[in-house]
DNA sequence: GTTAATGCAAATGTTTTGCAGTATA
DNA sequence: TATACTGCAAAACATTTGCATTAAC
């Protein structure tokens, strides 16, 4: 079986946490990371079926978790329809929603330090995450 | 019917939405408005049968929606479980969330302005909302 | 009296779980 | 070979919808 399609960081993610590298996973990583990153698991899904026409979806919402919980991958609730999906890139980004077109759209600001710092002053929290999400119409939604 | 339940702004949306004014649509607005704000569909409709015993789960959810619609309540997404809702307090807030114990602090930060400014000029949206969340530990879950 | 809103039950759609078979290490 | 992972089917869960009844206007 081929291991080339599965980045090696994520490889050895999942083999120093004694997770199998199996066929499906590599799969749904490689997809997961072409995808632009902003997948519901019912659209990965029919992207993997592409590939691998027996794959299940509870395989997908299964590998998900898994994922989530390795750290690999990060989820969102922009609508309220569907969870999306994108692999982690490291530094903090926030998100841009169309409310035309439902595009998404990631930006980076440094509004985050300053930000920690006031909030985990004034509420005594411990902060370990900001995201910050912006709605709107974007250029081609507006005309 | 008593109408006292439910304060005069609301009333007054409902009325001129020529949409009626229910006993049912009085309790769930007074019970979002004394909640504190961060309910989800089933505590709401716990809480609610506790006055109207025969009150049914659909009433909650079509009249969410309907809430939703007419600008009368929030739906936020903190955790994959359930939508919370919370009654529009006019000033832009943004949340905190406790990873520890699920509590949901709101706060007000100057950040809303700028940060429209600069990625509004950058992708060329009209921005609509804006929405800052943070997560972390409160000071009791930190022991 | 009209018509919108409700309660109930059934339908929908998404996510999870049990289990026997399969593939990885 | 041992056991983690998969596919399938069924279950669980939140949310929506159809329809006859009830209540607001």
């Amino acid at each position: 079986m081929k291991k080339t399609k599965i980045k090696r960081t994520s490889w050895q993610i999942l083999n120093s946490s004694k997770q199998r590298v199996t066929n499906q996973r590599a799969l749904l990583l490689d997809i997961l990371r072409k995808g632009g990153g902003h997948l519901d698991a019912n659209e990965l899904y029919e992207r993997a079926r592409r590939k691998q026409p027996r794959l299940s979806l509870s395989t997908v919402y299964r590998n998900l978790q898994l994922f989530k919980k390795l750290g690999l991958v990060d989820e969102h609730h922009f609508t309220e329809e569907h969870f999306h999906y994108e692999v982690k890139s490291g530094g903090e980004h926030h998100h841009l929603l169309c409310l035309g077109c439902g595009k998404v759209i990631e930006f980076t600001y440094p509004v985050g330090y300053q930000l920690r710092e006031d909030i985990s002053r004034g509420c005594g929290f411990e902060i370990t995450g900001v995201e910050v999400r912006m709605v709107g119409l974007c250029s081609e939604c507006r005309k």
